[in-house]
DNA sequence: ATATTTAGTTGCATATTGCAACTATTAATT
DNA sequence: AATTAATAGTTGCAATATGCAACTAAATAT
């Protein structure tokens, strides 16, 4: 990954796509998602070269993403599972399918529609809310220093707000 | 971007990922976010090679997430700006930002705090959801075939769908 | 008129990915 | 038990993408 590393230590983007935003990780993390656990589901249903394949299992094992078990008690074989924090990814994972449903697959509607499985009902779409459930869009949000900002963060909040409210005249 | 377009064409998250999963491209949305607009705004803050930045910027901008409009009335030089489908973009990158609040800053907390501008009210965790609101999890989901779907979709949602209730001892 | 800022482009070194062949276990078959 | 096939990688090399720095050209500012 030839990106620079500089000063992503403050942004949980810059830091969240060190992590899963590689070439392949995210498709490889939708198959997981979708059942798979084995070295060869994954390889044959993305059609991925299998070194890099084994690149990015090894980093996602490594941070906690997917872990490594035995496919039988005591077996030497073993299969990729999601973690956790694996798990958590979803939200992320079903905004960006919504994303492509509405905006990429306007033709033939979406491949994939993803249902409560007790009720068969389709999910919502994903957004952002309040924490009493009121959507909210882009410009009814703000950001604000939260306790892991470093001083450039502040500043850069703060010159983001003047901005704001210059374009709004206030 | 050397992956694989194969048989990408039947599912979103390929087809989102193949626009906005290139090295730097969500960090190029999260500056829009952030309210950069100019080409320097990106480059300084991002630290970005510039001609990966130009391409960046025209490949945003060919494919509808980003316009490219003209400073004031009847400038020569432009800003690239957010489009609807580009705003549409918040809830993924909200919650890939949670994700990493989550996972990768246990130690600091969050940088940045989104909160309603109107209230200052911390906004809500990004969830998938039921239409009417209740969280689901992950093995609350099933995934059917949506009116896109091809045969080669609806055979693998099939064998998914099989491997759960053998999992599941049913 | 000159200098500075802005928005790129170009060329080359470095890093990443794709491909195909090869290896070493493990599981299945005879 | 021996042979075969499937699984889970590794290795080497060619094709691509990225990083860096210098260069260009137009638009603003002085």
């Amino acid at each position: 990954m030839p990106r620079n590393k500089l000063d992503n230590l403050n942004c949980s983007i810059a830091n969240a796509l060190d992590l899963i935003g590689e070439w392949w990780t995210l498709l490889i993390l939708r198959e997981a998602f979708f059942g798979s656990r084995r070295f060869e589901d994954f390889q044959q249903h993305l059609g991925i070269a299998r070194n890099i394949l084994t690149t990015r299992l090894r980093k996602l094992c490594d941070s906690g993403v997917l872990e490594r078990v035995p496919v039988r008690e005591g077996a030497r074989r073993h299969e990729y599972r999601l973690t956790q924090m694996g798990r958590d990814l979803l939200p992320t994972l079903i905004a960006l399918t919504q994303w492509g449903d509405r905006w990429l697959h306007t033709r033939s509607g979406a491949p994939v529609k993803f249902v409560e499985r007790a009720s068969g009902e389709p999910i919502a779409n994903v957004t952002v809310q309040t924490r009493d459930g009121r959507a909210l869009e882009p410009r009814d949000l703000a950001m604000v220093p939260g306790p892991g900002a470093t001083e450039e963060t502040i500043e850069r909040l703060r010159l983001m707000q003047s901005a704001f409210k210059q374009r709004n005249g206030q």
